[in-house]
DNA sequence: CATTTACTCAACCAATTAGTTGACTATAAT
DNA sequence: ATTATAGTCAACTAATTGGTTGAGTAAATG
């Protein structure tokens, strides 16, 4: 059998195949925002977005934390670190040619 | 306004978000094959395979190829490599304490 | 106290997804 | 020529997704 079970993997990957998350987690990544804020550039209601915003913290790759009557949202970065582990077992398919040449010619002037 | 619209993303982040597909993934990372070789460990019908197949052949992380009655499916990196430059951006939030303390201090070292 | 602000919640809708089965086509093997 | 293999295609189903609106709650402001 094949491990195919990975709920955690699967949320990461399914809340960042949408364009309107991943620009939410690009703003989170310039600094904690409340949820306001977070929906203003976007053409679409509040409900909308709050509703990305929580397939974000079902994910695990938001924290919202209730502030007063405001909400407010952090970035938390494990999730990504377990989708960019994955990723990384496929290096030799992704690695571009003049990477690979860069780190081989590294390692050889190493020596 | 803020780049939503990044179709390939999309299509690569929602294909990697099943485990039957990733476990794909995983297989053709250790070399080309069949789609019946490819389906065979998993619990579903053949059908069912093949959609998940061209779910990934339509995000462009494999090349099907007919060859006679069978189908040659190889790995694509390309996707992949998109992916994870989306994701570096935001290594500052999941690279791991150790590693930015490594980081740190062979900077701090560096003066 | 009244109002505005920052949300949530429930109900609904249309489109997509992940699976099934049954019928079909094309190639290879006996 | 017959049969088995490798796979596609169409039709169906149940669940999920991404959006809407309208009503409601909780906290800050005038």
């Amino acid at each position: 059998m094949i491990a195919t079970d990975m709920p955690q993997l699967d949320a990461t990957f399914a809340a960042l195949s949408d364009g309107t998350r991943r620009a939410i987690v690009a703003r989170l990544a310039d600094g904690e925002t409340s949820l306001s804020e977070l929906a203003e550039p976007f053409d679409m209601s509040l409900t909308a977005v709050s509703k990305h915003l929580r397939v974000l913290s079902n994910a695990g790759l938001v924290d919202i934390e209730k502030r007063g009557r405001t909400r407010h949202c952090r970035l938390r970065g494990a999730p990504i670190k377990e989708a960019v582990d994955w990723l990384s077992k496929y290096e030799a398919f992704w690695i571009d040619r003049f990477d690979a040449l860069a780190r081989h010619l590294a390692k050889e002037s190493e020596k």
